[in-house]
DNA sequence: TTGCTCCTCACGTCACGTGAGGTGGC
DNA sequence: TTGCTCCTCACGTCACGTGAGGTGGC
């Protein structure tokens, strides 16, 4: 209801914020990643918010750095929508052990996701230090040539 | 000729020591990519070498964290080897505003991929701080719970 | 000799790329 | 009205995955 401009993107402008093609973007509605839009009338124009561009970030965030499949994101798309429709009913559940048993398994896999990130990250580093070595020996290579 | 023991290792070991599959070895042979280990008699075992495994993991990481497709390291591998060839009829050539040229380009392709890589590091810095934060909240959360 | 890993086709799959032919909004 | 971007099929492509059927080394 405020100033935040909602519905105002088409996707070729999505795309490039994104950093991705239009073609990815529709595969992933196809998919169920992303809202289909359900009010749209076939063949029209399809149209994204600022909270659109978020979500697909965030997807190829998991897909690129994490490396999820796009089945896995799916399956993981579900299992969130699970998640918050348990949340209501979960507010006054005495099932401690339940809740105990989810958040010990969360915490695992999210310590797994860590340690993945951070091998790549030394990864990274390894090759960004190899390069920078790389460029100063080319550097001084180039700086005997003169002219 | 010293206690190196060159071709001891099967496909197996060097998909398992590199982390991709027998496949992907295969495939990247038949592109040209790995020594196709021309002394083999047709249907004979592949065998390689502890060079053969570094020649593939600077394959894979180039595949990886510089996103060059296959296409692109097989040109990569072309220009390498023409370099090579060069170099010997280089040593002596007067030709030195070539061999600037050729350095300046090699200096800005370098400063590129170290930019990428830098902003991939990034990202990956970003996910790894919301992931540790999320790892705190979840501890926070269990210990609320206690047992 | 028995497994195990290897071999070569060759078709399947995942994640899009790339037109063809047509319609819609500034 | 003219472009430009969009639309929906639908086939193509890249980088392997996955058997089928068979052979080779500890």
């Amino acid at each position: 209801m405020s100033a935040t401009e909602q519905r105002a993107l088409r996707i070729g402008e999505v795309a490039e914020l994104v950093g991705v093609t239009p073609r990815t973007i529709r595969y992933y509605e196809e998919l169920g990643l992303l809202g289909a839009a359900a009010a749209r009338t076939k063949g029209a124009h399809r149209q994204y918010g600022e909270d659109d561009v978020a979500r697909l970030r965030e997807l190829i965030r998991l897909r690129d750095l994490l490396g999820l499949s796009l089945d896995e994101l799916v399956t993981l798309a579900e299992t969130e929508e699970a998640r918050r429709s348990l949340r209501a009913q979960w507010h006054d559940d005495p099932a401690e052990h339940e809740r105990a048993r989810i958040l010990d398994q969360a915490i695992e896999l999210t310590r797994q996701q860590l340690q993945l990130l951070q091998s790549r990250r030394r990864k990274l580093d390894d090759f960004i230090a190899e390069l920078e070595q790389k460029l100063d020996a080319l550097h001084g290579r180039r700086r005997e040539l003169g002219s």
